[in-house]
DNA sequence: ATCGTATATCGTCGATGGACGATGAGGTCC
DNA sequence: GGACCTCATCGTCCATCGACGATATACGAT
C-alpha cells in the first residue's frame, strides 16, 4: 500500500525517451523498412510497399510510427513522398542503450553474481 | 566495415532479434526496472515493487517480459528470486543498433539528403 | 476539369498488451 | 502439522496494435 514515498526512483526522462525510439523499433516489419532506408535501395513510400507481402495502408502506418519516433523523415517530391532514416536520431538510440549499459554496479550491493 | 553489398530486401534475422530486443525495452516501466538492475540498488522483485507504483502482479508481469527477451536472469534464492540484469544481452542491443547506423549508403540511390 | 497515380487517413476487426485482484506454488519459520 | 512470506500465474477488463479494404487528399498529366 505504500506509495512510491521514498526516494523519488529517479523519474529519468532519458528512460521515456529509450522506450519511446524502442518501441517504434520493437517490430520486425519497421527494422526492415529503416534498414531498407538505411541501404538505399528504396526511398518512396511505393517501393517500400512492394519489397514488403504487406498493404499500402499498413506500410504507411508503419512509416507514420518510425516518423513519428523521430527515426525517419518524410519530404515530398512532386507526386511521392521520399522516405530517409535519421541516422542521428538513430545513432541517439545506440548512445542511450551504451549509457545504460555503462551504469557502474555498487559495489554493496551484490546480491547474486552474473554469470 | 561495408557490411551488406548488394544484398536487396534479405530477410535478416538480425532484424527479428533486434526487433525482440526493442519490444521488450519499449516500455518505461520496464526500461526503470532494468536500470534499477544495473544500479544494483535492488535485485529482489519485492524491492523492485516497492521502487514502483504497481501492484506486484503488474511488476512481474515485466519481469517475465524483460526474462523472456534474456535482458535479465532470475535466482531463486530462498523465499525470494534474485534479478540481474544481462549486460551482454544489453551490449548486443547496441551492437545490433550500431550495425544498423554503420549501413553504408549506395552512392546512386540518393534521392532525398538528410541534412 | 478530368483522369490516373501516390500517399494518408478512416473504420473495422481480431490479437496483443498492460493493469489489477485473486489465487496458487513454493519456501521459511515455529 | 500449521501460519506466514515471496513470487508467479490466472482471469478479467479496457486500451492499444496490426492488419486490411475503402475512401480521401494531393499532385501531374492530358
Amino acid at each position: 500500500m505504500t506509495a512510491v514515498a521514498a526516494t523519488p526512483a529517479r523519474i529519468d526522462a532519458t528512460d521515456d525517451e529509450l522506450a519511446a525510439i524502442a518501441k517504434a523499433l520493437g517490430h520486425p516489419v519497421r527494422v526492415r523498412i529503416l534498414r531498407l532506408l538505411m541501404d538505399r535501395t528504396s526511398c518512396y513510400c511505393g517501393e517500400i510497399v512492394e519489397e514488403l507481402p504487406l498493404a499500402q495502408a499498413t506500410v504507411s502506418q508503419h512509416l507514420k510510427v518510425l516518423k513519428d519516433a523521430g527515426l525517419i523523415v518524410g519530404t515530398i517530391d512532386g507526386p511521392r513522398v521520399c522516405y530517409c532514416a535519421h541516422r542521428e536520431r538513430l545513432a541517439r538510440l545506440g548512445e542511450l542503450v551504451n549509457n545504460l549499459v555503462a551504469v557502474a554496479k555498487s559495489p554493496d550491493a551484490a546480491c547474486c553474481d552474473e554469470e
